[in-house]
DNA sequence: CGAGTTCCTTGATATGTATCAATAAGCCCG
DNA sequence: CGGGCTTATTGATACATATCAAGGAACTCG
């Protein structure tokens, strides 16, 4: 063991850089992760050092800042839990930019570069396979983004349901992948909204039965969506 | 040449897959992606195919299907322009696992794998630029995500702020990024409740006089906000 | 089958945001 | 400097959504 917590790992396994691996590559990898606990306003690295490892934070603040010539700091970025920073860096095998100090005690995760490079070099595949992940991963808080700035609730349901429905045209029906209140979580609307949604939307054809969703005509949605589904 | 418009190429600028490339490796690779029109319902793979290409829609639209034993097809996905498909198989080197057809008329940049894949097995380090360069893409839109899904206009305005000043507590003051206007857009707000919002957050310490922005005090503000700075 | 949950729906109300309209401020360029 | 443009502010109003409250439906478990 390393002391890592279950909550890190978990925290560590959502991070993109890993979201991507296959289980017993991610053990591997997170098997040389270690802990570092900084007091507040330590130095974590230096600008010119070499990248040879990055940093998620688990609790506390860190900050990226720049050293002017006359010696005055500028903050370049300031991360909290969960993120992580300098792995853009440590995968181009570069120099940080920047330096990075803690703004509180903080505990951070340090990931060494060396494991995951030279997994990454001896075997193509992982390479790939994470950049399979994130392009993946990528879509989908794309679609997540298009969903979130849809104008209204109305738009953000309709626009939920041809997700799910993978017609242009025609008639549909599907299961709720999950629960209503869940899913208005998702498209950031109360419950209450989302169940006024469902109902005012019958008068277009869409009727919902539990968790059993019938659209009488995907095209007649896509047009009250203001959506154009190229017909 | 090969046919591509300038706006095939900006899509293919702005897909995950070409965002993180440089610009001499991007043209590099562009210069081996062809045009293809497909007339409606028009099979594009099928399960199987060796994925030695992906596509990328300018205009039309494909559905991803399975074939049941059965025969009958069942919708696993639905993609329109500007979206890609078949990337993350392709990176994978594997084999499709569904079929694709066009629904419409369309028209797809088809990018194959075998001069992306080799540049990326000659010259490691472009890999790594990419896996660099979707990471720092997920952060970013991870971050947007959080913004939209600030409950009212004062969160996300207030987020907006602590974002730029990059610090916990104390003053501060910083010049906006850009116009007022597209900070509106960006907060998914009208203008007119950036500018009320603004005028709200004065009494809180936050004074904004054209682009220059002071605030008194950050960890108000982030108290304001319910979020936590640790403090 | 029925009591106890949880989840969903519906109504009433308050709040927040968009929209429309008009004014004011900033900016560019002659 | 001043006209003409764009950008920002402010007010009045309408609409949309959250919230609070209560009733109803579905599910679970004995």
């Amino acid at each position: 063991m390393n002391g890592l917590t279950q909550d890190d790992l978990a925290l560590l396994r959502q991070n993109p850089v890993f979201a991507g691996l296959k289980d017993a590559t991610f053990l591997q990898v997170a098997g040389s992760v270690t802990v570092q606990t900084f007091p507040k306003h330590n130095l974590i690295f230096q600008a010119g050092d070499r990248a040879s490892h990055f940093f998620l934070i688990t609790s506390g603040a860190v900050q990226l800042f720049r050293s002017d010539t006359d010696g005055v700091e500028k903050t370049v970025n300031l991360f909290r839990r969960p993120q992580s920073f300098g792995e853009a860096v440590m995968f181009l095998e570069r120099t940080f930019p920047v330096s990075a100090q803690t703004l509180q005690e903080s505990r951070l995760l340090r990931v060494d570069a060396a494991p995951l490079m030279s997994l990454l070099k001896a075997d193509p595949e992982i390479g790939l396979g994470l950049l399979a992940a994130m392009s993946a991963h990528l879509k989908l808080l794309v679609d997540e983004i298009t969903l979130l700035r849809a104008p209204t609730a109305r738009h953000r349901v309709a626009e939920f349901i041809l997700r799910q429905v993978h017609k242009l045209e025609g008639a549909a029906t599907f299961d709720l992948p999950y629960s209503k209140t869940a899913i208005a979580r998702r498209l950031d609307i109360s419950p209450e909204v989302l169940s006024r949604t469902f109902a005012g939307l019958r008068k277009d054809g869409v009727s919902v039965k539990g968790r059993t969703v019938t659209v009488a005509d995907i095209g007649l949605l896509y047009r009250q969506v203001g959506l154009d589904n190229g017909s």
